[in-house]
DNA sequence: TTGTATGCGTTATCAT
DNA sequence: ATGATAACGCATACAA
């Protein structure tokens, strides 16, 4: 294998006998400009060399790289994962790459890659993870997102953020309303809530839906029957141990993601109570193991992959001067894991 | 906010009073060869100026990028994801932008990646996804890599490929045999096999260690016990139920990976088939989930996340004239799922 | 140690 | 429709 020098549009506009503006057009510019002939000598040249574009020389005239960053909290999370396949199926066929940016839920790291996915010019940036709650860490998002803004990109948020911009917006209250109602309507009293990161605002619109529907059934809801988790599956596990360590019995569980209520699965298991017979369970999102852990997860749906691809079909349409708000719907799905209040418990 | 011109590294050299040179070593250039006080009035102005490199412009004048693809099969399937974090955690720190490319296990797509990560003119390519027994499709990718390659960039494959360059490889062979003896142990004589798709390397290599598992106790090993399947959980599901339909009243079902054991897993279930009560199970992989599942798996762990790193670790040496190989011992991890031979039954 | 000048590969603005 | 040429923002070889 020779150490071939680098083949460039000049090398593949010499070779076709063009000019290089007229290679440059036929190899990228959209235009229709440039007689069949020619284009298939450049074409058959750049083929003969082996071209590869640069897409960095390319960005750098251009100004904008075909990059969309999408910023996740945790790529192994089915939650993301999903939203991510629905971003990626609308994004199909327009030449953009897809950069994922994984924080490990790290505020700091989401910062970092924000003004990564500056510096590298993306069109666009897509925050999938949720808001927070942080006015320090807003503060400091909205300086970054200004200043990309202001440069030129667009910028996408799912979920409720402090920022004005476009923004996908799955109804967490609504369907935290609707699935805290069905739990109280099978009679439960005594329920226990594994709550997400308090600084994260679907946390804080999910459990605000809880509330609701207390109050929508006249009962007074008391907040120590929440119990924080990190929306890691690990997190749920360790939560609903640590409930029945304090000395809680509750005859139902409200975990607000369903990772943390497959691992509140495994934990009920692990101390021989069997769901939803003696103990109900329900989750948040409709991931796709929902369904097949047993006994399947009675949960509530949220599109995962439809808004990663409205997100991204707004990321492909130009800025308005009003910021587009997409909202999304969530409902109930009744599964196994939630049953009426054993009336053989107090 | 202002639409502000966007700030490059002159405006920064201008205000601090230096030269672009100058502003240039102090901003991103390694060494140290700036005095304290010019390098502060740089890093002043910089922030003054709100400065964000332009990566591009940078790639460019470097002739590469501080970027790092790894090419997967399915950003959703935990065995990726594991091995992610693994080369994440090793790439901690030195600058790269890991770029996850997810072929959703389309050869076509893997080849639009390589020439996509070429022009992006990527530092490194971690192809992450098994090798292919298909010769079309290895010389294809055989040629992106060379181009690659010659043009300055480091490759390096996890999992055995045709294509001579540095490489992680887990013992695929040795694990599946020490899996299958471990079945046959237990007595069992009807075996199935859910296979991964069969011009996969990685199929190819765990078919063969069982084979032998079957010849190391002197038994005849007949190709008809196996199924194939895609690796996905619900390929697991459907040819499990694929089994039973055609007839087949297997004792032990070995699927190749652990997303299709959990797929196996909920089809016995649909069944009325209790495990390993009625009929045992067994997984590859030891991924996260394999833990967790009722019953617990019986399974081969691969250290994913170890694989990861070292692939990394590799990327970040220097190519050498040789290929190193780094190879990765996989044992048998016992729990639940498999049990003896079940008396009741023929 | 610091500055000057050139090139990286492409796109885009002009002419022609 | 095609060609010449000036940016694009930065790194670096070379000069001072």
């Amino acid at each position: 294998m020779r150490d071939a020098e680098t083949v460039t549009l000049v090398d593949v506009a010499r070779r076709a006998g063009v000019s290089l503006a007229t290679a440059s057009r036929v190899m990228n510019g959209s235009d229709r400009k440039v007689s069949p002939e020619l284009r298939e000598r450049v074409v058959g040249a750049a083929r003969e060399l082996r071209y590869v574009r640069n897409a960095n020389a390319q960005a750098l005239a251009k100004a904008r790289s075909a990059i969309v960053g999408v910023i996740v909290h945790d790529i192994g999370d089915p939650y993301f994962s999903e939203i991510l396949r629905g971003v990626e199926a609308a994004g199909e066929g327009t030449g953009q790459l897809l950069l994922v940016c994984d924080t490990h839920r790290d505020p700091e790291r989401e910062l970092e890659y924000l003004t990564l996915l500056h510096a590298h010019r993306a069109s666009t940036i897509v925050i999938a993870g949720s808001g927070h709650e942080d006015r320090a860490h807003n503060v400091a998002v909205g300086t970054r997102l200004d200043a990309f803004v202001n440069g030129g990109g667009r910028v996408v948020l799912i979920g409720r953020h402090h920022y004005g911009g476009d923004a996908v917006l799955p109804d967490n209250r609504g369907g935290a309303r609707a699935l805290m109602r069905e739990v109280l309507a099978h009679g439960h009293r005594a329920v226990a809530i594994i709550g997400g990161p308090p600084h994260l605002t679907t946390t804080h619109d999910r459990l605000d839906g809880c509330r609701l529907a207390f109050a929508d059934a006249g009962l007074t809801f008391d907040p120590a029957c929440v119990i924080d988790g990190d929306f890691s599956r690990e997190s749920g596990e360790a939560a609903t141990h640590a409930l029945y360590a304090r000395g809680d019995e509750p005859t139902a569980i409200v975990a607000l993601n369903d990772e943390m209520a497959v691992g509140a699965l495994t934990a009920l298991r692990e101390r021989g109570l069997r769901v939803p017979d003696d103990v109900s369970l329900v989750g948040f999102d409709d991931i796709p193991v929902a369904a097949d852990v047993t006994p399947a997860l009675t949960t509530v749906n949220v599109p995962l992959n439809h808004i990663g691809e409205v997100a991204m079909r707004l990321a492909r349409e130009p800025a308005s001067d009003g910021f587009r708000a997409a909202h999304v719907a969530a409902h109930v799905v009744i599964r196994e894991s939630l049953g009426k209040r054993s009336l053989l418990k107090p």
